[in-house]
DNA sequence: AGCCATTAATTTACGCTGTCAATAAAAGAG
DNA sequence: CTCTTTTATTGACAGCGTAAATTAATGGCT
């Protein structure tokens, strides 16, 4: 939710525009007659969408060097022009924040992280506003305009609202940081769940590009899960969705701090395999690095840890296939560090578990590098800026 | 999909119109003022959308008796003929077809059940012809046409092309039932999952009317479960979605028919159910009635298997809240006929196993009388009679 | 080389549908 | 009998789609 007025506007204020805009910038250069095809409008409405696009400068042609048929008029390709735009994604834990700067396209120009040594809103809030002008002043080098600001926090977000309902690890409670936020850097500031932001950049930068129904996976210190149906990303009635680190996988496994036992998280979280580590080789391993070391070096206790979590990160990923049936899940996260250690057991455990055509689903891997996260907050920063108003399904 | 063209069209001819009558269609009689405001449209375009379907009888004019404000201008409502039109639904299982004859409102105006000796195609469609043209000539009697004629089967079902992928219990393998029984009945059909069906019935005329995000769970010979997010039924990208039979509640458990373990459906399934009894009882229980009679008396393993059948209902549910997020979970199908047997062991397993705010989602129960099955492939075909094209998200 | 047929991309002209804002209609209250 | 209040209707306007026209590039033919 914007809260302050934004300092330059989007000149596409109809559904058709911003919707064509968005096909052009997730789906790389198109030419309109492909663009029209893709978002299921007509040519003339492409035609007459990117016209002030293309004056405003968010758009740029080109000819199409490759592939030209040999009849016919050679096609014009369209594209968003990356540097036109800049925006700030902010990632806040309960340690450390982390602040990118991208361009329109999403790709990261600059990126920071400072340790948070206050929870407080209001330090937090500080600290924000620091990083936020560090950033800024980075910006001008690249000569364009930061044009939002977005924040992706853990927990209960009400992204329209503006409102971080609960955040366990800030242990925040209905503070209105958007509002805050857009007082403290007068940008327009969207909020959201983190895991929510990360799968809106994967929708429209990543591997979810095109698709109607995906899930992103996250696999570290929690599991999470974002899940698009129908081209839109789930929320939630109640603003929970997508907990898949709370299904149940075995119950008589290791308790969990939610209450149950055998949740995928209370075996395939950071802080799980730590202590099963423990519990079984006597090593008092201290992190995540030692513990992948002992696993790397074939200690049997380490990598029956990793084995079991790569069991239960499958399993939980079936029940997603089973429930969903997704055309892909994209598994990310800190945890594919040790992704070798059980790539093996998600693979198997989910071609078993799920039931019928449900395994044709394409489970995929990335890399989350550690930018990532702010820069999902980024992305909806983008989303905000280009559709004011909650988007339409994508295609 | 239609595969004859329909005897009679319905004259609305845009969306909007498609939407204004679902939207009085499923909450009754409503003014056109707040026809608009549920359906998310204007006052203007309700007046117009309205006329010429009251014109041809679709919808009809009445004054407002009670709760008319003393100010203002009186309103008139507006509400469905459901007498204008009729429709027939049909549901195949392995042993027999259950067929109903309803109006626009989708009430029942006359039901029939008759048994499947063969279940081949050929054969099972004479018999479908048969009891169609039974529900044709009892339609006489009520002065309407008959419509559409919907077709609800278990499996991978494709509705937009209307074939039968494949249906375990009939043994079907890529049946283009809508073109088949087109062809008998000379009737437009609509083919569709039996889950989804009922779903759609929920969606239109029970209790997820105007909700945009609920499930439907059917507790019986199988466990099911139709997922409305969005506003929209979800049908997967691969034709799976909603088994939450096929969940795992507890890898230890009894193998299930899908080659896994511990499956919903292998410990709360008729079946699971029946062979638990007999395990922990040595009573050769012959069928469902049978077994709830053991347990209605009292007999410790019999209410133990009935239990464990809650239980893993409740986890099952509690799952699909926890990735979902649905605003209400609707539980239904013939195994509530033991509902007080496991009626608690369901909510407080769902209780427990849900996460943080999940747990606000409004679990409820209905009865589910054989017909409704039959009931919601009616729902079906009113509904591609409505919107030719796959219906746009209700309100 | 010049011209024309061919193919494709884009634009222009026009119609349909839905919104917005102004207006009419139907009461009861003063 | 007029004013207030609420609902319904109407007409001007805008967005978006279709269809036909226009523009652009290329190869074959003379």
């Amino acid at each position: 939710m914007r809260s302050t007025p934004p300092a330059e506007t989007f000149p596409a204020h109809t559904p058709a525009a911003s919707q064509i805009f968005t096909t052009v910038l997730s789906q790389g250069p198109l030419t309109r007659l492909e663009a029209a095809r893709r978002a299921g409008l007509s040519a003339a409405a492409v035609t007459k969408a990117v016209r002030p696009l293309l004056a405003a400068g968010y758009l740029v042609e080109s000819a199409d060097e490759e592939a030209r048929p040999a009849l016919g008029r050679p096609a014009s390709l369209v594209r968003v022009d990356g540097g036109r735009a800049l925006f700030i994604g902010l990632k806040a834990t309960g340690g450390e924040l982390i602040g990118v700067l991208t361009d329109l396209c999403c790709r990261i120009r600059i990126a920071r992280r400072i340790s948070l040594t206050d929870r407080q809103d209001t330090a937090v809030l500080a600290v924000m506003g620091e990083l936020v002008h560090e950033l800024r002043t980075g910006a001008v080098d690249f000569g364009a305009p930061v044009l939002g600001l977005g924040v992706a926090v853990s927990g209960d977000v009400d992204r329209a609202e503006g409102v971080v309902r609960y955040s366990p690890f800030l242990d925040w409670r209905d503070v209105p940081l958007a509002e805050l936020a857009a007082k403290t850097t007068g940008l327009p500031v969207t909020v959201d769940n983190d895991v929510r932001a990360l799968t809106v950049a994967e929708q429209w930068f990543g591997a979810g590009v095109g698709l109607a129904d995906f899930a992103v996976v996250t696999v570290g210190a929690g599991i999470g899960c974002g899940l698009v149906v129908h081209g839109r990303v789930v929320a939630g009635a109640h603003g929970v969705a997508g907990e898949i680190g709370h299904v149940t996988v075995d119950p008589a496994g290791p308790p969990c701090h939610c209450g149950n036992r055998g949740c995928v998280e209370a075996i395939a979280g950071d802080a799980a395999i730590l202590r099963r580590i423990r519990e079984s080789t006597g090593v008092e391993v201290a992190d995540t690095s030692e513990a992948l070391a002992l696993a790397h070096r074939g200690v049997a206790g380490a990598r029956e840890a990793y084995a079991g979590a790569g069991e239960a990160i499958g399993r939980g990923i079936a029940t997603v296939a089973n429930l969903f049936g997704p055309e892909r899940v994209i598994i990310s996260g800190e945890g594919l560090a040790g992704y070798d250690l059980f790539a093996e057991q998600i693979r198997d455990t989910f071609t078993q578990a799920a039931f019928g055509s449900a395994a044709h689903c394409d489970v995929q891997t990335r890399p989350l590098p550690f930018e990532e996260w702010a820069r999902g907050a980024a992305a909806t920063a983008i989303q905000s800026f280009i559709t004011p108003d909650d988007p339409p399904p994508s295609r």
